[in-house]
DNA sequence: TATGAATGAGAATTCATTCAT
DNA sequence: AATGAATGAATTCTCATTCAT
């Protein structure tokens, strides 16, 4: 149905208010999502819900998808935030001290917007098929360079091993979200399973 | 949102012929998904996929929601049968051997089916919310009672391990059939990381 | 049954193009009615018959039954607007003027209607059930304010002799309109029932 | 869509169990749309709630316009029995007196099926059109017969005096029976009307 | 005769997108 | 740039009717 030619924003949101109108488009589909799920989330409900007209949606986003990509991006901005903070944060300490920060920091990320979150993660998939955005990209980057810290301890690294740690932190992340495991649980399984991972060998 | 009460089959397939349209109905929807995606996904396209008329989709089906989760339960019943035989086939067997044996089954089930699993699961967590159906218990009991076996090695098992065990497991292969990695590559990372997981403490 | 909660106007027309279009959805759907019977009043049909898209139809009318109400709400106030002049116009007048002026009034209302304002009469029972509209109130008090001005000829006048006034004033008048007796005839007719029953006692 | 061409019965049950069958389907038509109305009023529901298959009510019925056809008539015949019975009892009797058993023949008829009734008489209008039915014409020659065994007190009767008194009657019992009223104020306010109707000149 | 599975035209409703103002 | 009315293709679902068994 949609023409998936252009995907990205459609301009460059260069004033003032153009940026503050992308924000208010963004936290209103952000919204919508978490409130209805993605059974209500279409272009005009987003409209109404941020106090503006259709019209205005689509001068700044091509098409539903691109919206919903400029959504993935800021999640996965925020999520990258939230490690490069932590593996900052965890210079010169442990592992496990280090383990623990990152995982603290990507729960407290999604606080409050689990549903969002694993919709998005839904979305990502169906709209980028198999090609891992840039976001991933920098991720693996980021675990990287932590893991390298403690290259003694865990012998070589291959990337192989990266991926899969984001994938079962991820996954681990997710269910504790849906699970609504209180924060602390959240922790420590999700700790005993990435640093499993990485310990055993 | 709640409009669809009803989502359990509308009419128990009692004749021959009904039995047969049933599973027409079924594997049409399959390969819909299989082929367009969620995207080109509809009642209409898989009666017609099917050689039979949206009504008859109908007469078994009381919606497209209850269709889906057909499918699904199937999807879930090839799983647990997959389970089932690697636990049966590696009685007496090592922990290695047998999680071998089961991570082969797992992968196996998914074989040619990629895309439409991972659309099953994605509609799965849509349609049963938070509530986990009746397979993923059976499951556990499954995974439960293989671990059950290696308590020496293993120590005490309790259910957040088993669950987590689950949670690992599925993400990978998920992620290796997204990935389309070789067989033996996905063997060999999955296996690691559910080893890994069991066996560090 | 009961499915569709809102029946009242989704938006308001604020710009004069949106009172324009609603005002063609209207007439379109009498139209309709008028030509076809319910048999043929459809959305579609609507919307093609008053040269506009189905969507505009929804735009303004939640829902099929909200249209069909809407049609009603406008017949009763023609209704009400005729009782009304008529009553204004017999002031200082006998009874027998006053019914006569009231049952001209009412008959021409129905003037080249009769099918549309009998099917509508039809539908107002399903959609309303037995909550009577509020047209329904303000007839009462005009009927009653009418035959307060010849009490001392009538003697006390109660609730229950208002409503059956105005069953046998509707049944009347509908059952001429159906057998499209001619004008003079549907008065006389209508004029006896009415005055028998309120003259007798 | 429905081809009205034979709306009369299909075959007429000569056979004992065909006989039985015809009013099977009409108790369960009877039924359904007393507890479901219009809306839920179809074939399918017809057969299932008279434990038959569809193929058989067509067996019986050429459309469905001719089964809902077939209920009209049963309940006219119970209105003609009513009314006859009323006026044999009444034999004898006063003016005021034989009305009196002819309001409570009807509303005793309709007793419990108020709904249904009602949905038949919309449901005639439909499927008339304006010829009215034999049942009506049966029903004047009665009320007429009534009528003339007061020939003295009332003065010469016509016609449309006997449909009116009918049109009235219909709608008093109707809007008694929507309003519920307890049986003793239907019969006064009826009775009045009737009376009124009549006595007046 | 009875059965009930199958049919498919038809109707209601949604929503991404456009465009005149 | 913004507005929001209008569009109409697409989709879900229903139900009268048929017909092979």
């Amino acid at each position: 149905m949609a023409k998936k030619s252009r995907l990205n924003a459609r301009k460059q949101p260069l004033q003032e208010r153009s940026r503050e109108t992308v924000a208010v488009i963004l936290e209103a589909a952000a919204r919508i999502l978490e409130e209805r799920g993605l059974e209500g989330y279409n272009t005009n409900a987003v409209a109404e819900r941020g106090g503006i007209s259709v019209g205005s949606v689509y001068q700044y986003f091509p098409n539903k998808d691109a919206l919903t990509l400029a959504l993935i991006a800021r999640f996965e901005d925020k999520i990258l935030g939230a490690a490069q903070a932590a593996i900052a944060a965890s210079e010169g300490k442990d592992l496990k001290t280090s383990l623990k920060l990152l995982i603290a920091g990507l729960l407290k990320v999604h606080d409050g917007r689990a549903q969002l979150n694993r919709i998005l993660e839904t979305e990502e998939n169906r709209l980028r098929a198999a090609s891992s955005g840039p976001a991933v990209l920098d991720l693996r980057k980021l675990v990287g360079s932590l893991l390298a810290r403690h290259a003694r301890e865990l012998g070589p690294i291959d990337a192989a091993v990266i991926d899969d740690l984001i994938v079962i932190t991820r996954a681990m992340v997710d269910d504790a979200l849906q699970k609504e495991l209180p924060r602390a649980a959240a922790q420590r399984r999700i700790l005993r399973a990435v640093e499993g991972y990485l310990r055993w060998h």
